[in-house]
DNA sequence: AAAGAGTTTGACCAAGTGGTCAAAGTCACG
DNA sequence: CGTGACTTTGACCACTTGGTCAAACTCTTT
């Protein structure tokens, strides 16, 4: 186990080749489904090895959730109160669609997690998730109470752009076998655009 | 093995039992995440007795699953074309939160599944569903041809459909850790109509 | 070049897992 | 009641899996 001194060069790529192949096999697999040798391959590191740097699973596991999260948030930290109400939240959804279009393994891993109950960072949504989402409803209750957004529940709200843009990465084996040749973000951006438009038009 | 004359009053009950630990066990750990033992154990049976019934794990996977999908397309398939075009669409809308409700362990299965790749149900998916929903897609272009409904891409319009209604079953720990007390089929059943409604309005 | 810290590995282990099997137990029915 | 079909089980097996460990190897630094 390596020391808590500066982290070596090898440590930094090692940690960073094992994140990167976690990431890779705990998205399609869940944390159960994944095995610790897998990971190892995948990052090319024989398992003892990897359990050098890591010393459990579920360490690698956590270190990637915790990582994650607050990349993850960052769109919807951005929703500025002084933007334009239809503009900022247009703009969330847009980044949102974005980021499941080039991240979708990040995407699949928090799906992974959330649909079989948030064993491991329910502490987070409860806590870090929440206090973020109640000051954004906040702002977009003020925008509506303007009469600047139509009036609809802001966490439903929030919700209805997080399962939208989300679905087309954790739902995409789904979407593609639907639209056959057809690409998915060929007619996404838009049709998410028009639907988000209609809702909040004040 | 059960022969495969008349099943027996004892099969019927015992296979019963089977499928509804199955669903209970799947849904929330994935097919891998769970154990027969876990299954013959919530179905009140023995490890071996319960593979008397099920000669493999996989077999009790999808056995479920077939049972299951059509079902879950059930309220697709009611979408008809001859009634009004927004009230047919709002009520699937309405049948398929329903379903989110009343049998959440069924949509977070197919969550799992899908989510991981679908390596079951991918056939089901680019036939069976593709074929369904290609049908029901041409239904909503000639509403919207005759103007009867405003213009979206029909094939997007249902994945909206289906990742909204279903993000209340599959993300209820999230939905729920940010609701905080408040249920959330409170507000959706609303929310989502309003939204429907206002993308489709001609 | 030598020493000590840091890195890698093969061999190994205990627990868990899917699945088997023969023997024992139970049921339906003539 | 008896018989044959159906059902249940304890013991067992092969394999996978997370994790350990001592020994070997390779850096970095002086």
């Amino acid at each position: 186990m390596p020391h808590d001194r500066a982290p070596t060069r090898i440590q930094v790529k090692n940690r960073a080749a094992i994140l990167e192949a976690a990431l890779e096999i705990f998205s399609t697999h869940g944390f159960r489904g994944s095995t610790v040798d897998q990971i190892a391959q995948a990052a090319g590191l024989s398992k003892p090895n990897l359990l050098y740097y890591f010393s459990t699973k579920e360490a690698i596991y956590t270190a990637l959730l915790e990582q994650l999260l607050d990349t993850w948030l960052d769109p919807l930290r951005a929703l500025a109160p002084d933007g334009d109400p239809l503009e900022e939240i247009l703009a969330y959804v847009r980044r949102k669609l974005q980021m499941s279009r080039a991240y979708p393994r990040e995407s699949r891993l928090f799906a992974n997690e959330i649909v079989q109950g948030a064993p491991q960072i329910h502490d987070a949504l409860s806590g870090e998730l929440k206090t973020l989402v109640d000051a954004k409803s906040d702002v977009i209750s003020s925008w509506i109470d303007d009469g600047r957004l139509a009036p609809v529940h802001p966490q439903h709200l929030i919700f209805s752009i997080w399962s939208l843009t989300q679905h087309y990465a954790d739902f995409d084996v789904q979407v593609r076998a639907v639209l056959g040749d057809e690409d998915p973000f060929d007619g996404a951006p838009e049709f998410v655009e028009t639907l988000f438009r209609r809702l909040l038009m004040p």
